[in-house]
DNA sequence: ATTTATATATAAGATAATTATGTATTATTG
DNA sequence: CAATAATACATAATTATCTTATATATAAAT
């Protein structure tokens, strides 16, 4: 598993990323979709993931339907139209930051260094 | 500029990689590379710089060597073994961290959603 | 019958940023 | 020459976001 300072900011990124290509998730699905497409390496705590699914829904960038599931319930989160144009901006802005970094963490020495 | 967030958990790996492909550096000039690489993009606070620093220092990842310049000091940093063993450690995780993020950021519908 | 998996939630604590403030020298510009 | 910008360090208060721990409860598997 990575340094969990990595993760820190990026959170709310592939929550919101996971519901735009999938319509509606849960949150215990989101921890299992993630732990799958990462193959184990990022393993979401509830302690993470529940209150930023509350902020996203707090900032009107999901909405929530519970569903009955015998005694259980389920929350299925889905994004709202802010929530799909923000989806698309955090990622484009994480590629970039993304790219930025790599500038940075590929320089090689100076000539006069 | 890019969300703040999303530098979390990244300023120390910035630090260590620049010490290590430039010797030796101050502060204020660890400012202005960041800045002149990203394009602007990357602006560091003093706030954010200065108490990383210590910290690295505290954990034994740099030492420092103050110099006068004229009535004004400079300090100089630079990597011990252990901050260059950290620093290849820290870039190499965070290009790990960023080829899974790619994953996740670039799924596609799943047929069935 | 016990453990594991499913499912949500909150509280206490840690970490690492931002913003604001503080001090001081040197260079530039009007 | 006076004001501003750049250089150079540092810390305190605040905010955001995570981890760890705790809490509750049902359903499935061993």
């Amino acid at each position: 598993m990575y340094s969990s300072e990595l993760l820190k900011g990026s959170l709310q990124t592939i929550i919101l990323k996971l519901l735009s290509e999938n319509g509606r998730m849960y949150g215990y699905e989101i921890t299992g979709r993630v732990k799958a497409l990462s193959e184990g390496e990022i393993l979401l705590t509830e302690g993470a993931l529940y209150p930023t699914l509350h902020k996203l829904e707090a900032d009107g960038l999901v909405v929530t339907e519970t569903v009955s599931l015998g005694k259980r319930i389920r929350k299925y989160y889905s994004l709202t139209p802010a929530g799909t144009a923000t989806a698309t901006a955090r990622v484009q802005e994480f590629l970039e930051f993304v790219q930025t970094m790599r500038i940075i963490l590929a320089t090689k020495p100076s000539p006069d260094a």
